[in-house]
DNA sequence: AAACTCTATGAAAACGCTTTCATTTATGCT
DNA sequence: AGCATAAATGAAAGCGTTTTCATAGAGTTT
């Protein structure tokens, strides 16, 4: 069968080109009986109208952008999953692209080519400001996932750190524990000063001492991590839980905690913080809490395709979603002082 | 800046736009110093195709695209990884999709709309017949990683799991196991057979008895993996090792030694296969196998893209790349019969 | 030196849509 | 009833490339 054009449809239903054209974007201005005849041409004839024409021709490009760094991160999945779904749903396509520090050429070709709708940008590309440039340069409407700073002219979609790291401190301190850890995420990221500060926060809130040894700073892989963990479980004076800035880095204390033959959770409590997979498939499952990232893809989408009929000033709103705190089995009660 | 197009190109390397395009195109009669007048000019305006008009005039579309179920598989990461830099390379893009079995419109669309270059197929919906049968019926060039199946038509890229799987089997072997379990993968898959045929005939090779009590089938889920361990594991009688079919699964196997008391590996090795993230994540990190998905990604690309130019029948011919195994803590030597 | 075959180039016709512009037809208001 | 305005439609002009077609010049072969 050959390829069947808008030319086509217009004349099995007897009406112009045109009509077609604005029966096919929904446009107003079409007696309801010509949609009708057109939408069932469209039908019979099993028409998909060609996208490079409806691009060529028109201002839109029915295709989103997704810029990561790395797509290694757990999270990553889910956010393209959310994505894929939304433009799915509005007969949008997803486009992925690497963002190499070497490569700069091939983002450029990325934006200029292509001329999408729009970009998402995740974690941490979100904020590179090289990236956010070439987008404001040309003017392309951008969503960042879980920023860490502000950037003018961008939306932005994220959670609440400060208090659902609270969340987490409260929950150990509920628990009994009054000697607890902390291990910081890699200190460029807002994110990881910002729970930083709620453990703090939370910690004086309730006359609880913070002390220095138990606390190190990681760069939210699973390796700093071990070190970290090391440093604060080598101390004859161990805390009885721990607060790691990420699953990855909690993932790591197990492993040191196992090495050292501290009980998990019985001698020591451990939370994270992201809800990867490894939360579930280490031993034991994580505590932690959860970041809807699927849902925020979601929404990225949709801002984006939203612009286009409402071109508000609200986009540029950061929109904070709640998350969700996990109760697994890598924390319980603190060990009694002096039992056993 | 307004926009630049092929004609102001033109215009300033003192030829017609034809010639232009031929430069850009990379044919031949085109006299060497048009040519470089052509790229002088493009580098100089900085001038960038649009992507939707050289769609519409060529037949060509820069758009490849990526189809999985799931995204949520570890390895989609590196596939997805190596598909986006032999993209970038080539100067194409990597459009993904997911394949919902209730969605069957989006991949119709998907497959209409976009006329992409080629279609890589993530397993499993590498061997989803609806799927390779909506693709054969649009003549659309396919590449399947890792397939189960054959499917006439299609070119594939996979590793030999039976020599791999027999590596593993010679390993523990060699270790002085003899008594070895094994966790059989979803034997819907033909990767899950050709392991645990290697498996059998590695051991009757070796005259090692198989016992049934060792041998249970999971569905390479984290979760069947733990009803499988359970089952091994409670036996009075116990293996020495085991093989899991996939590293989910071997994770699975280390949390239940963990809360049996058997000690990994002293007491019990454990080798799993794929090499996710999960593998070094946990502790012990696992000895498996590295299929090297990424290359196996790049390498689709890169062979719908001869097609352009040699459309040869030797697209279809199989693609087998070596697997890598990884030696990691999960294994030693087997427990000596009666001592301690 | 006539008759061919390559090589090189530009003009103009596609490609399949959207959009502007012009025109006709309906509706609302005095 | 008459005029202004809004609704509905089609013809035709883009959109920025590629590709076909036509043509001219440069080598080759007789």
């Amino acid at each position: 069968m050959s390829k069947i054009t808008i030319t086509d449809v217009a004349r099995k239903a007897g009406v112009s080109v045109s009509t077609v054209s604005r029966v096919l974007n929904d446009e107003k201005y079409v007696k309801a009986e010509k949609k009708d005849a057109v939408l069932q041409a469209v039908a019979a004839l099993n028409y998909k109208p060609n996208l490079y024409a409806r691009s060529l021709g028109g201002e839109k490009s029915f295709l989103i952008g997704l810029l990561f760094d790395d797509p290694s991160g757990g999270y990553l999945s889910d956010m393209q999953r959310g994505a894929m779904k939304a433009c799915q749903r509005a007969g949008y396509h997803l486009v992925v692209e690497l963002f190499n520090q070497d490569n700069k050429e091939g983002i450029d070709r990325f934006l200029d080519t292509l001329s999408l709708q729009g970009v998402i940008l995740a974690p941490p590309v979100c904020d590179n400001p090289q990236v956010l440039d070439a987008l404001a340069k040309r003017n392309i409407p951008v969503v960042r996932i879980s920023p860490s700073e502000d950037y003018e002219g961008t939306a932005s979609i994220g959670i609440d750190n400060y208090k659902a790291a609270s969340i987490l401190v409260n929950y150990l301190i509920s628990l009994g524990h009054s000697k607890i850890g902390f291990i910081k995420g890699d200190p460029d990221h807002a994110d990881a000063i910002e729970r930083h500060q709620a453990f703090t926060d939370s910690m004086k809130k309730h006359s609880l001492t913070i002390n220095p040894e138990w606390t190190r700073v990681g760069n939210y892989t699973f390796e700093s991590g071990l070190n970290c963990a090391i440093g604060i479980l080598s101390n004859p004076d161990r805390p009885t839980a721990i607060f790691a800035s990420n699953d990855e880095m909690a993932a790591s204390v197990i492993t040191i905690a196992n090495k050292f033959g501290i009980r998990v959770p019985e001698d020591l409590s451990i939370v994270g913080f992201d809800d990867l997979a490894i939360a579930t498939l280490i031993s034991p499952s994580l505590t932690t809490i959860h970041q809807p990232v699927e849902k925020m893809a979601e929404l990225a989408v949709e801002r984006i395709l939203d612009l286009r009929n409402s071109d508000d000033e609200e986009f540029y709103e950061p929109q904070i979603l709640e998350s969700e705190f996990v109760m697994r089995r890598s924390t319980t009660n603190a060990p009694v002082i002096g039992s056993k």
